[in-house]
DNA sequence: ATCCATAATTATGAATTCAAAATCCAACAC
DNA sequence: GTGTTGGATTTTGAATTCATAATTATGGAT
């Protein structure tokens, strides 16, 4: 058998103040093997199969499955199980639009309302980002990282809850744009604009270059 | 006992084509309670009482709950059951800024591509709003439908599906605006404005008055 | 060999059962 | 009266069981 999720990640000496809920957990796990391709999108999900893997039983799999659904990321069909969900072309260039809309507007109200040790903060992000255009890997993440950082400042938790579900079924598919040759340098150099028009307080120019960073990625992506 | 699920919906003459699985419709079932008030903002659910008034087991019931924690209707907290969840002043103000966003792009979207059958069925929609000033709850309701129209037309099915989520936790509370007195009778000089603006095909006009739409809507709320 | 009917197998959906945690409540000490 | 301890009760979370639908395999009939 797979490691299990072991008996139950064990109290721990630092047991978290909140311990989460299996089923959330298992919905994380589900989610990072979405990502990972080991579970393919378009194929059935194996519930008997991923219970015992997990080391569970199919309960809280099949509740961290309608979670998934509700989220976009599986798609149940009744009486023939989960299938991990599909982004059609289409859905990638919707996705993109909406996720252009709530992240410029992020970008302009962190522009207008950032405090210096925030500005600080993002120009730190940013410059992991511009020492990692090497590593595809590792530039992913700190591009996530600085995306999420400017949601979280913006201060408005149902945009980022938002994003964050979105960005989700953006993992669905290596469309993810900063897979194509160049595409890394290329935004790495918008960023680096969107960034000075951030320090530079200036609203209008952080909407629009943020709006211009993702038609950019898009037209890579699609 | 209150008017069980029955059995099941009973496949009905007029079975639909896929037939939606239970823990779906007590999902839907949990919501309409919840917007009824029949399930108070920050109150307990119980589990066992629910499960025998709808007729049916605690294992479809968990699932829809989990379903509406995942949409944030409701709130799970480890070992001590779900609660329905509670909208703050900034949580609205948060989720109108949103819905701005969204409806007021989707309103200049429709505005520069709509056909004139689509132009006609907006006229339609705002017509019976027109004649429906006298009864709130109607008004309410095409309301909802002239919105919900605007977004399906503008054709982003991810746009629609989060406006379609925001409204949800709207309906949480009575926030909605609409019932301070003589809102509704601005509301509906907006959207004539609105309807004006999108008949004309002018897209900036259309985006301006939906966004103005929701600024005043959210001075009514708040 | 191909097609169809039917039996066996498998998987899903939901009910039931069970262990452990949280809550309630009464008895008691102060 | 207030507060505390310990045991009964309730409730949650998860495993197990069960009925039924879907799928696959089997065995003719042509």
């Amino acid at each position: 058998m797979a490691a299990a999720l072991s008996p139950r990640p064990a109290p721990a000496p630092t047991s978290p103040l909140s311990p989460r809920a299996l089923y959330q957990d298992v919905a994380e796990r589900l989610r990072q093997q979405i990502y990972a391709r080991e579970l393919e999108p378009g194929s059935w999900i194996d519930e008997m199969k991923l219970a015992s893997e997990f080391g569970i039983s199919r309960t809280p799999l099949r509740e961290a499955l309608k979670v998934l659904a509700t989220e976009g990321l599986v798609t149940m069909k009744v009486r023939r199980g989960a299938y991990v969900a599909q982004m059609s072309r289409d859905d990638v260039v919707q996705v993109y639009h909406v996720l252009a809309l709530l992240e410029s507007d992020a970008a302009r109200t962190v522009a207008a309302q950032a405090t210096p040790a925030q500005l600080a903060q993002l120009a730190l992000l940013h410059q992991r980002l511009e020492s990692q255009v090497r590593r595809r890997d590792d530039f992913f993440a700190s591009n996530e990282q600085f995306h999420m950082t400017l949601l979280q400042m913006a201060g408005n938790r149902w945009a980022l809850q938002t994003v964050l579900d979105l960005r989700k079924v953006m993992k669905l598919n290596r469309h993810h744009s900063l897979f194509k040759r160049g595409r890394l340098v290329q935004s790495l150099a918008e960023h680096r604009s969107l960034m000075k028009a951030i320090a530079a307080q200036d609203p209008q120019a952080a909407a629009r270059l943020m709006q211009a960073h993702f038609d950019s990625g898009l037209e890579a992506a699609a």
